[in-house]
DNA sequence: GTCTATAAATAGATAGAC
DNA sequence: GTCTATCTATTTATAGAC
């Protein structure tokens, strides 16, 4: 039996609780996605949850938590994802998966752009518990799969693999798939299917 | 003789404004490398360049123009450096060579990371007409080259042309070499390899 | 053209009623 | 816990003296 009722009435308005502030990051996810941390005011997230101010400050002390409980959860998400990817695959194939995965989070709309390199909220995210927690838990396994595939032959063992964890990263979040998606000229799993040549094959003929 | 001295007195004036207003473009440059429009206060610009903030509303008359000037400024220096690879090479390596010399500005810390999808700079940039002629200037000369790479056998041709221009200028920005260059642990010539390698070649083995 | 001083709008964050 | 109303600091932008 799954415990969907908790054994102590507090529990409910737990449940509620964490339903709203997903709804809110779920908000947060979106609104990052298309203006970014700095251009997103707590207003428009207020407004677009559907409650007022002061309700979000009771769930999140600032804004910068808020983005920080956005990230997290994208990141939660992924590691769920790539807990689920069988074994049974080559790894290069589980790390093309992963990014096809966040490729789609990407298409969607719902994945939050990297802040930039000085950004402040940078500085926030790097001693944030739950964030780095969720990011070790995506970034752990890749590094894992990153050394097999490197060591069977199918991906660059010329790269570093810090720099081709690095990479995933920053080709979930690559601006060709918002680029493409703007010219509306491809349908989704073209667009896909291009980032991901690009990142896996390279723009060099093979 | 250089035309350094004008036939006229007016024009040593426009040749001071021009230098200030130099001085400017390239402060914006670095305070939108670093923290993003969004996060870039005005403030922040004329404390940096060292004159006080209306003499900056005298050159540009907001922060948006600023902002379309600093990319225009970027872009232009683009397209002199794109004129200048020599049309002896094969296609291949000019595209090679105009990533490199992008990704050296932005590990200068001189590139300008590129706005949302939904930003509100965006709809600036996307109607004012100095940023879109430097924008020209650079895209027409690629594409050119990356047909030619394409007919010549030595870039995937599976890739439309466009989405491969868009992908070298997602890859100018790649926040893959801020990441790289925050570890510390790589030279900077290992970075532009790194990245350079990563576009061109891709993540999987040849 | 450059500055000091300031306006006008908006941001993040909170007090206090219910 | 949620809301209305508000505070304070900051931001873009400008008026007006020199």
């Amino acid at each position: 039996m799954m415990d969907t009722v908790a054994p102590t009435g507090l529990s409910f308005k737990a449940q509620m609780r964490r339903a709203r502030e997903g709804a809110i990051v779920g908000t947060v996810c979106r609104l990052m996605a298309d203006k970014g941390f700095d251009a997103m005011t707590v207003d428009e997230v207020a407004a677009a949850v559907g409650i007022a101010k002061p309700s979000l400050y009771k769930h999140f002390p600032s804004k910068e938590d808020l983005a920080a409980a956005a990230m997290a959860h994208v990141l939660q998400r992924a590691g769920e994802y790539v807990a689920e990817v069988p074994l049974s695959l080559p790894p290069l194939k589980r790390l093309h998966a992963v990014l096809r995965w966040a490729a789609q989070v990407h298409l969607a709309g719902d994945l939050p752009i990297l802040p930039g390199p000085r950004s402040p909220l940078r500085a926030t995210l790097s001693v944030h518990p739950v964030y780095l927690a969720a990011l070790r838990s995506v970034s752990a396994p890749l590094e894992g799969w990153i050394r097999e595939a490197q060591a069977d032959g199918s991906l660059n063992a010329a790269l570093p693999p810090q720099a081709v964890l690095y990479a995933l990263y920053a080709r979930a979040c690559d601006p060709l798939i918002s680029l493409l998606q703007g010219t509306g000229q491809y349908s989704d799993d073209e667009i896909l299917d291009l980032a991901l040549s690009a990142c896996f094959d390279g723009l060099r003929a093979r």
